[in-house]
DNA sequence: TATACTGATAGATAATATCTATCATTTGGA
DNA sequence: TCCAAATGATAGATATTATCTATCAGTATA
């Protein structure tokens, strides 16, 4: 049975006359009667009652015909869910981001997205580093913005831009006066951390070691947001991404963040996606957008 | 597109595997590979994202995958439906009878149809010959059970039984105490007749006219029972169908049937079908066990 | 009686589904 | 590190099916 020999068969329940449902379906007449008979062959039941007066639907043959209907209802249908994701620049996209971006980036790009991309529905997920990837990988996500480095195996890595680091200190702090630190700054400094999970706690640590050692406090925090009020409270300092950093300063600030001189400590972020994926021209779209409309304070 | 393609991504889906998926389906691996790809170029849209690690369904996959397996499940419904109707001693079966013929007539056969043809979904309509035959033309009826002559045209007339007529009068009639009439005994007699459309009214008045031209009343009756009433009111006589002649006179029975002497005028009682029907076996069969169940009182 | 119309059949052709053989790439085990 | 196994893709050949045109048989109409 096949989905031709379906439309034949409404064909004639609706014309019922051989030579104009074969028109209606663009075949000749002998090609319509010879696949509905097949068709009554294969499911062992007279569809239709012919002569040379009139044809009659038999009973089977209506109940089958209001069936094979809704069959090609059903599949009318699925070619319009193909259609729609058939424009790459269309359909749902889902993005994943961590969260020491998510929050911070989209402010400054999900309006020129929407403008840049308006077909494209863009659905966000917030986790971290290592669930991001399996679900990209399980295909639930369609694509990544995280921070590098991570294990991508064999996913596609296009570099996004280079973001650097300030030193968030409490406004009474010594630090808070200078108009630059060094990294020779924070090496006795007491700097707070995320929790494990965050690669932006590796990215700290790894600028720690840079810096000989800055020692470390053994509280930890769950977001960028509870270690701002920490630095606030004056339990210690820690490095804050720079599209973290409110851009104006209120008069009664408690933070004061203070850039690095040159070179000054960064994080590479990145767009991560799967390597057989077709959506590549949907991703360098959105990358192009996102590069567009950062702020300058970042690099690439 | 055609439904061996959306059983294909349907076990690609299932087994995220093409091998196993293609041993499912009973193919080649290529095969289906092949298959998958023509689909894919078909609908304009990458269903499946393929590596040597893991095949994984793309968003558009999953969702056109769902839409499969409800379409093949509504094919699956479809061929139950004509599984249904393939054997003609089962599924429906829609019978049309006349008036004076079902209420009396069904009490004696409907048990032994049901006995004889189990499997068979016997549907009744009770209309008057000419919407009974415009119906069965139409495909909505399977056959007829009615009196003769009708124009049949091209339909099947299969002859079931002879129905004698007795006269019907009212207990005080003389009439009534005759054995046996003649038609010469209701020559001058005050036939009543049913309403027009019912071919019943037609064949008492072919044997008034061979009687010798009867006189008739003007007043006509919905069906035989308000006949019945108008009779045992002594408003006139009329012919019984023989069936219609209660089995047991009751002691203050108000009605007579007196049998007519030999050849007794009878109306012809027949099955109607559509020359095209492929149900033939099962009208007769139907008409094998009416002619089983009938009392003697009729002929064949 | 002849022509037109209907659906069916036959044989030829076009299109498609499926096969086997093999390829390219990746992975895992020795 | 190398080789074999596993994966999905491609190529060419074959089998199967859909469709064509020509024509048939039966019916209806002028």
């Amino acid at each position: 049975m096949n989905l031709r020999e379906l439309q034949y068969l409404v064909a004639v329940d609706e014309h019922r006359h051989f030579h104009k449902a074969a028109a209606a379906c663009f075949v000749s007449q002998p090609t319509l009667s010879g696949q509905l008979k097949k068709l009554e062959q294969e499911l062992g039941v007279q569809l239709v009652e012919r002569n040379t007066r009139q044809v009659v639907m038999s009973a089977a043959g209506r109940e089958v015909a209001d069936q094979a209907r809704l069959i090609l209802a059903e599949v009318k249908m699925l070619k319009e869910i193909a259609q729609q994701h058939a424009n790459p620049l269309a359909g749902s996209l889902h993005i994943g981001l961590i969260p020491t971006i998510g929050p911070y980036l989209l402010p400054h790009v999900m309006a020129a997205l929407r403008r840049a991309l308006p077909e494209l529905k863009i659905w966000l997920h917030e986790y971290q580093t290592a669930v991001l990837l399996e679900r990209l990988r399980q295909g639930e996500l369609d694509v990544l913005v995280l921070a590098l480095p991570v294990e991508t195996g064999d996913l596609v890595v296009h570099d996004l831009y280079r973001e650097p680091f300030r030193l968030a200190v409490e406004r009474n702090d010594p630090l808070s006066r200078q108009a630059a630190v060094t990294l020779g700054d924070i090496q006795d400094a007491n700097l707070l951390l995320l929790e494990e999970g965050h690669c932006l706690r590796d990215h700290v640590l790894d600028v720690c070691l840079a810096a000989g050692a800055g020692r470390k406090t053994d509280f930890h925090a769950s977001s960028l947001e509870t270690l701002r009020h920490m630095v606030g409270e004056g339990m210690g300092m820690t490095l804050m991404p720079e599209l973290a950093v409110p851009e104006k300063v209120r008069r009664n600030e408690l933070i004061r963040y203070v850039p690095f001189v040159e070179p000054k400590p960064t994080r590479r972020v990145a767009m991560v996606w799967r390597k057989n994926s077709h959506r590549q021209q949907a991703f360098e779209a959105v990358a192009n957008t996102i590069r567009e409309s950062l702020p300058v304070r970042v690099y690439f």
